[in-house]
Order: C-alpha cells, then structure tokens, then sequence
RNA sequence: GGUGGGGUGGCAGAGUGGUCAAAUGCGACGGUUUCGAAAACCGUUUCCGGUUUACCGGAGCGCGAGUUCGAGUCUCGCCCCCACCGCCA
C-alpha cells in the first residue's frame, strides 16, 4: 500500500512511476477522485455522530421523548449515509491497492523482463569437451532426479529427489542457514499454511495478477504460502516495535508451494519450475530510511552471492527493469545461474526492497522519539533447489557423475554422486 | 472432536446499558525539581478527518453483524487463547 497521506498532498508524484510500470494512469484519477467522495461523506457522518453523542451526553436518567425522536431522525440519516461512506472507502481501498511501489531512481525504465540489465557478472561459462546434459537427464542417470514417476503420482510439475540428490539438496539447505545464521540473523521454521485472511491481509494476494498463484484449502479457510515471507513477515503484523531490535533480520527455510498458473508450457523440461520447491529465505526489517534499507538490500544481496560463489558457480546480477518489478518492489536484483545443459541462464534468486508498501498493509511499526513510524521490509533469497540444478549440471563430468562442491561435503559426506547402474 | 473458562490501553487488571477513552497498579517517553541521580509532582503513551503551533470532531474494549435514543456492557456468527477429556506423528 502507497502513503495515503503523501498521495493526498502530492498525487502526480506517483504518475511517473505508474508509466514506467505500464499500469494505466487512469488509476491515479480514480483514486483523487474516491478520496474526495469518501472524505466529504466521512465530514457528514462525523458531523451526525456528534450530534448525536451530544444527545446522548444530555440524558440523564430516562431520556424525554423529544430526545428519542431526536436521536431516531439522526439514526436513520446515518444508516444510509454509513452505508454509502463504507462503500466509498472500500472503493477507494482497492484502487490504492493497485498502485504499486515508486520504483527507485536507478530501477532501468523498460517494459518486460528484456529490459532487465546485467550489473554484474562472477565466473565465467564452464567448458565441456563433450556435450553436457540438463539437470534432467542427467538426474535420471544418476538416479537421484525422477519427474516422471511423480507425473504418475502428482502430475506435471512435480518431481522425486533420491538418494544423493535428496542428501545433496538437504546440505544445500543447511549450509545456507547455518551460514546466515553465524551472520546474527534469527532462524525460523515457520508454518507453511496461513489464513487466507493473513494472506489477503498482508497484501500478497490483492494484486489480481496473484490470484491463482496460491494453493488454497477453502473447508479449513487456509491457504499454502509459497514463499516462507508469506509466514514470517505477518509475524510483525500489528505490531510497534521498539527501535533497539532493528535491524531485525530472519533466516527461514520451508517448501513453497506455486501453482504456476499462467505458465503453461514454461520450463517444463526438468524440476526448474515446479509446483513444490525448497527455499531458504532471509526478511529483514529496518528502519524507515531508505539510506538503510538500501544498504540492507546490498549486504542481502552479497550474503545470496556469497553463497553462490562458495559452491563454485558462474552468475549474473541483474537490476530488474520497472516492467519486471513486483508491486511492493521499490528496486529488485535477479540473480541468474548459468545453466550448461539448457545453455541458458535461469533466476535462482531475487533480492527485494519494499521499503514500507508492504509494512502500510501488515501494520508494523516502529516507535522513534514517541512517534510511530512504518518500517521498511526486505526479502532474498539465500538459496533454493536451482541452485542444486546449477550444481548439478555445471559439475558433470565426461563419465557422467557430479563433483560436490568443496564446502558441501562435510555435510553430504560424499564427493562424487556416480552412476549406481 | 467433546466439556468448561477467557479475550479490555505498552503490560497487569477493574468494569455487566447512559459523565467509561475506560478505575487502580506497573512500565516507557517528555517536563519540573537536582551539581547529577533517586523520590515526588505534571504531562504524554491507538488511528482518522478538519483547522493548522497549543484547537475541534470522529472511530477504537479479539473480528463482523444486530438490538437500542444510547453498547466494553445485551443477541447472533466468526477468530484466537487456556484447562481437562478423546484421538494422534
């Protein structure tokens, strides 16, 4: 959610941003145009209401009938007009809620994920004297990848990890909490389904394009998260937090879970887009300024780097244009792994400031000198299970099997994944 | 799933239809006092609108609806917490 009170002084200051995003420009006269019906209607319900507190405040004992009927003329006008100011406001909110976030001003202006730019790049491409294969096939070889039989069981988009692969993806994940967690950051296993008032209510699900990316389970009123945020960053909700806990970082893994609807067709050969996937995440908190909460986003960004770099693999960082951004984004870096077998870079992570659009909605304050203030909220990821598949495939080796990265095998307690067959 | 109890301000805890925005206690912040501190005293300690220094008004007692001239207080639905029983990884 925007700052209704800067939108109020300033609203042009969000015309600029709702090009750049390629959202209609319509919204922002829709919503001055709201604002000014909602808040003459709340001036006359307010005014009735006084009336009629002061009508109340002159009763004493039995109220005389003249007072009753009084308070019964006042009591029917402001039926109507309740109703008509409630529908104002809920109007008014759902046209806010569509403006998204005011990029940042070093965001490239472009329309899709084309217009994303390459800030920097670690490693070089890997060298073959043969061809190399995706994670896929080479999984199967190996036995440590099966997507088919899961076709049979859950159906597309869902995918077995065996043996070392399932060791492996584990050590992976450990190694990144264990590593950020030495870094100060707080370590959760947070629940994996919320109510899907938590879910509406942190804003995730408002932005129509998000409608039918969350599993849900309608007779328990609960809904997957598909991304541990989705559960750790509400746990704030509604909340007033001293300024001596920030910054407040959070290191969490769970499964996620998307429904990848609107991707048909998309990378469906092997387990890179999958409907269930494994994550660790970091969220951190900060104080409302956006010199600190960009500092955040760096250090986040290097810690998802460092991690990278520790298992050995080629990357690319991208600044992610004002078309790619996510509503709450105030500025996004992608990292792209290179994937040999699919001769392609893919995202395995993202590293987000959302400034306080998200905190607005989630309600989570920070008192500084007596006032409160909203906070500013980030996400990254650490690592998730591409980051295996990038593993996978850029160890491979011209027999077939897959070297483990120096700094996993104490935690994998093998070097080698070889062929068992 | 069954039975019983409960959700009030930063915390604890009164209040059961009309000076209740809410007693009382504790805490935090600001001020007075002090060489400094403690104590004491005064003020503040949610959100919104209007006017804009200090002013006025509204909302807010888990959430939502209802009854009433008037609801923290009554009715209904929902959510959550606690205790015991049952089931269970």
């Amino acid at each position: 959610m925007i700052d209704i009170n800067l939108f109020r002084k300033n609203p042009d200051t969000f015309r600029k941003s709702l090009i750049n995003r390629n959202k209609p420009v319509k919204l922002l006269d829709d919503a001055i145009k709201f604002d000014t019906d909602y808040r003459t209607l709340l001036k006359s319900v307010e005014g009735l209401r006084a009336n009629q507190n002061l009508i109340s405040k002159s009763v004493k004992g039995q109220p005389t009938p003249e007072q009753i009927t009084q308070g019964k003329e006042i009591k029917t006008k402001l039926k109507g007009l309740e109703e008509k100011l409630k529908a104002a406001e809920s109007e008014l909110n759902l046209i806010l809620e569509e403006i998204p976030n005011t990029p940042a001003a070093d965001v490239p202006v472009g329309k899709d994920e084309t217009g994303n730019v390459v800030i920097k790049t670690v490693g070089t491409k890997p060298k073959f004297d043969f061809t190399p294969l995706d994670h896929q096939d080479l999984g199967l070889k190996l036995n440590i990848i099966d997507k088919n039989k899961a076709g049979e069981l859950s159906g597309a988009r869902f995918g077995y990890y065996q043996n070392e692969g399932a060791i492996l993806e584990m050590a992976i994940m450990f190694y990144a909490i264990k590593k950020i967690t030495a870094k100060g950051f707080q370590t959760m296993l947070p629940p994996l389904m919320v109510k899907s008032q938590t879910e509406w209510g942190c804003g995730y699900t408002s932005n129509k394009n998000l409608m039918g990316a969350y599993y849900s389970i309608p007779d328990d009123n609960l809904v997957f998260i598909s991304s541990s945020e989705h559960s750790v960053v509400p746990y704030h909700q509604n909340e007033i937090l001293p300024e001596s806990v920030f910054p407040l970082k959070y290191v969490n893994f769970s499964p996620c879970f998307r429904r990848e609807s609107g991707t048909y067709g998309k990378d469906m050969k092997g387990m890179l887009r999958v409907h269930h996937f494994n994550k660790v995440e970091m969220n951190v908190f900060t104080l409302p300024d956006l010199k600190i909460s960009d500092a955040m986003q760096l250090e986040m960004l290097s810690v998802e780097e460092e991690i990278l770099s520790d298992f050995g693999l080629h990357y690319q960082v991208l600044n992610c244009c004002t078309g790619d951004l996510p509503q709450p984004n105030r500025r996004m870096y992608d990292i792209n792994c290179w994937f040999p077998g699919l001769d392609a870079y893919k995202e395995t992570g993202s590293c987000s400031n959302c400034a306080d659009y998200q905190a607005r909605r989630l309600n989570t304050k920070v008192k500084i000198n007596g006032k409160n203030e909203f906070v500013h909220i980030l996400n990254s990821t650490a690592v998730s299970d591409r980051a295996m598949l990038a593993i996978i495939e850029n160890f491979q080796t011209k027999d077939g099997s897959i070297t483990i990265p120096d700094c996993l095998r104490s935690l994998t307690d093998f070097s080698v994944i070889k062929s068992h067959r």
